[in-house]
DNA sequence: CAATTTGAGTTCCCTCAGGGAACTCCGAAT
DNA sequence: ATTCGGAGTTCCCTGAGGGAACTCAAATTG
């Protein structure tokens, strides 16, 4: 095994790595997210070999993260998000308000995020799903769960 | 450029990738964040190559998210997260909280996440750092903003 | 009907990054 | 004077990513 394996890690950040943590993948999410579904669109707009586009919509596919659509008679199909994908774009909110915060620099954040809600442009913030105070690297301490490594 | 250069991109996730999309980046800070300072113990704890160890620790206190600091007189040292880093790993329990959810099977998450706030064992949520109520994918548009590409 | 276009991949070759293991450096302890 | 232990370096080898050209099948164009 030469490029090593996170998903047998007991560690739900290395097995997480293993679906998305290859070069690419989650621009290629945030990709389909934002509406560019087809592979010719995604691998212009990404300049991506394509390759290695193949090889990552596949894992991504395999890993009922997106699902191909059909759009046409002809075997022709477009990528969409399942729920499973849907929600790892929320990490890549995330994501995106950190590069904004601390990477983005003089010029300001490139993309700005609306909230449905309250139509106001926004960010996310982290709380607690328990009590819904704030809750950040610092606010936890970590514990052995029952699927912890023997 | 054989590999490409995601940080030059004009998107916050791209140039966030820059700092910590490569192989191991996250798990290493995960380690640090979990008490996991030296290069031998973190080499030993990952099972990473040394060569790529020092690459990447080289790559993530250049980036300004983890600084080295002497622990003794001679010359060694243990790495720490910066604010910059600290906030990263929020970004790392997000996704820790996909893979609970999405990955963690039978056997169940392999962490939990006990909250100093309330005490209890909980996950973060995901919230309009406006108006509070929920924010996901789904909940927001996406407009070009002051650095967005021309 | 033949020729072209289009979406979606495949295939080939080349370079460079990652893995593994051994080697180096240096101040401290024995 | 020798050994040790932390923290890297160096070397070689394999395989993944980049680039560009090639394939294939259905539809459209002339």
């Amino acid at each position: 095994m030469q490029r090593t394996d996170f998903g047998k890690l007991a560690c739900s950040i290395a097995r997480t790595l293993d679906v998305i943590g290859e070069p690419w993948s989650p621009l290629i999410l945030r990709d389909v997210w934002a509406g560019v579904r087809r592979f010719d669109q995604l691998q212009a707009d990404l300049g991506i070999s394509r390759k290695v586009l193949t090889e990552r919509l596949n894992h991504l596919v395999d890993h009922g993260v997106l699902e191909r659509r059909p759009y046409d008679q002809r075997p022709r199909h477009e990528y969409h998000l399942t729920q499973k994908g849907a929600e790892l774009v929320d990490l890549l909110m995330v994501m995106a308000g950190w590069g904004d915060r601390w990477l983005a620099g003089e010029a300001g954040p490139p993309v700005l995020y609306r909230h449905h809600a309250c139509g106001e442009i926004s960010g996310v913030d982290l709380r607690c799903a328990h009590c819904g105070r704030p809750m950040h690297a610092g606010d936890v301490d970590l514990l052995p769960g029952p699927g912890a490594a023997v």
